[in-house]
DNA sequence: AACGCAACGTTTCGATTTAAAACCGGTTGC
DNA sequence: GCAACCGGTTTTAAATCGAAACGTTGCGTT
């Protein structure tokens, strides 16, 4: 039971805290999809969302603190402010888009979604939000584990596994696509 | 208005809402992980977390109602029940292990992570989550674009893109391994 | 059977968060 | 100048959260 105990502590030592104490917030990530989408002012977040004035300027300002969205004045029109995604909120797009397939996967309603995310190249739907293993195999929960840290790369036959390429935006990662890419 | 209508349900009719309404809620990640982690019982996740014992009760209540986890009486002592993840509920790993990452990238503090999540099969540390085009290559926000829907497979050059292969789990999608995988 | 205790859950009640609506102060277009 | 607009704050009511006490059922011991 000691190591019971131990792996307790360990649950509060990642992430995962850290992400939901912005984003765990309600409106979060509707505000973020709805920025994503091109909704830039205050008016507009509000009469989309049908969020509470008070709620949004709260969120907004949460979001902004947090460097997921820029605040600056409006050019053309100084009323106006707009709030715009930065390369921090960007890069919650892989969670918000899983969240939306998993909610999409298993929702009561057939939702013939629209606008659809799509591969800006040749612009078809992109596939689901995968966890890959370091040399770029689809994972599923299956094929997951959850070890010590100092046990990494040991495996089973006592072998040492040795880290690969590490991936990158842009990678291919189907075998058609690297084969095409080879032969050209 | 007709317009402000139009727009407003095209936000709402999608995934996202649909996920939130569970997962939304303050606790329930932190659960899913806990759950993920291995723990199981009521008292557990109470010590664990530092969760009230009230909201935890209602936070598995809704879980198991929503078919997250599945709630069952210990085989040797039925005073235990046993809260255990269903495929639904691993089919929120991509959106956890997302928000984790995302969170371990931005965080305030360095924090060694341990346990580690691996692939099971040569225990290293898994990549990036990613979102997949259609035909594998790993796309970041740039090389996304939201379109409306009969617009999908119509490229600049007025080409019509067709969907290639789906990706499945365990497919490869790395040209290294991919060539390997092909040569053998 | 009787006792104490463990596991799970509910109830109660005060504190925090959310929501609806009114109000406020710059900015713009006329 | 002035009405309308945009972003934001205040006020007040409703919903939610959290800590602690209480209930219920099952286990283990005597």
């Amino acid at each position: 039971m000691g190591e019971v105990r131990e792996s307790l502590r360990e649950l509060i030592d990642c992430g995962l805290p850290q992400a939901l104490e912005v984003m765990g917030e309600r409106w979060s990530f509707m505000i973020l999809r709805a920025s994503f989408n091109g909704l830039k002012h205050f008016e507009e977040f509000l009469t989309e969302l049908g969020i509470a004035r008070n709620i949004l300027s709260n969120r907004l300002a949460k979001l902004v603190e947090h460097g997921i969205l820029k605040r600056e004045p409006c050019e053309d029109d100084r009323r106006k402010i707009e709030y715009r995604l930065t390369e921090k909120g960007f890069d919650l797009l892989p969670a918000m888009v899983a969240l939306r397939q998993w909610g999409q996967k298993y929702g009561s309603e057939f939702v013939a979604e629209d606008p659809v995310l799509v591969d800006e190249r040749d612009r078809l739907p992109v596939g689901p939000v995968s966890m890959l293993s370091h040399d770029g195999r689809i994972l599923d929960h299956l094929g997951l584990n959850l070890i010590k840290r100092e046990d990494v790369g040991k495996r089973a036959d006592g072998t040492l596994a040795q880290p690969g390429h590490t991936l990158e935006t842009g990678d291919v990662i189907s075998i058609e696509s690297a084969l095409k890419a080879a032969s050209n």
